[in-house]
DNA sequence: GCGTTACATAAGTGTATGCTTATGTAACAA
DNA sequence: TTGTTACATAAGCATACACTTATGTAACGC
């Protein structure tokens, strides 16, 4: 279950911390490491959750692989959030109109 | 940190399945169980998750304690979701006006 | 009071998870 | 070819997590 998959890769808050960073664009996975205090095999397989997740997103550049954020895990995340749109605070009500777009 | 705390609470299938029920209507503990081969204790355990990650609300009644949808928890996942709206793809792209509202 | 019902909490246990060190692999440079 | 760089994978280990059984507590009926 792909659903299963993304909760429990933002679970973590390393994870988090990195997609965040690809959010602010793509880079490699040295570039990820950087100012984060994490050792070389963490890294890659903190990827390696966040790609089966599909909320990032691997393209090979000669040595390098380039990561960057993949929109199909946020689309699934929204359609997820969007099934109890019902309870959405007042502030967020307005959405509930585009969202029925979404549904289509 | 109560992104962690949503997060973490919704990387369990059980726990998801439990939310979902609730968002069809609230209902006491036992109610929750019907159907679910889940032990007392352990429905105990997981709605005590959701509550501290402000998913799920109680409100005793009697014996009984009635659990519903927080809607704080959702609002939460819908601001960290609308952080990354640059991301997100072409068919939600329209949600972009209406977020950024919500910032505000 | 006494028993029952509804739920919470404590303590213990197997498994999952995130890290480590070590090694493998593929692309480049000399 | 030889070495180096960029990354993935394997194996081991400590901790976290979801469950269990046992017990505690609070509200009700009698």
């Amino acid at each position: 279950m792909i659903e299963n998959d993304i909760f429990r890769a933002l679970a973590d808050p390393t994870r988090r911390a990195i997609f965040e960073k690809l959010a602010a664009g793509g880079m490699n996975a040295s570039a990820l490491r950087a100012g984060m205090e994490i050792s070389q095999p963490a890294m890659s397989q903190h990827l390696a959750v966040l790609r089966s997740a599909r909320l990032v997103k691997e393209e090979r550049q000669g040595r390098f692989v380039n990561y960057e954020v993949d929109p199909e895990g946020l689309s699934l995340i929204a359609h997820w959030l969007a099934k109890y749109r019902a309870y959405w605070p007042a502030r967020i009500e307005a959405l509930k109109i585009l969202l029925k777009e979404m549904d289509q």
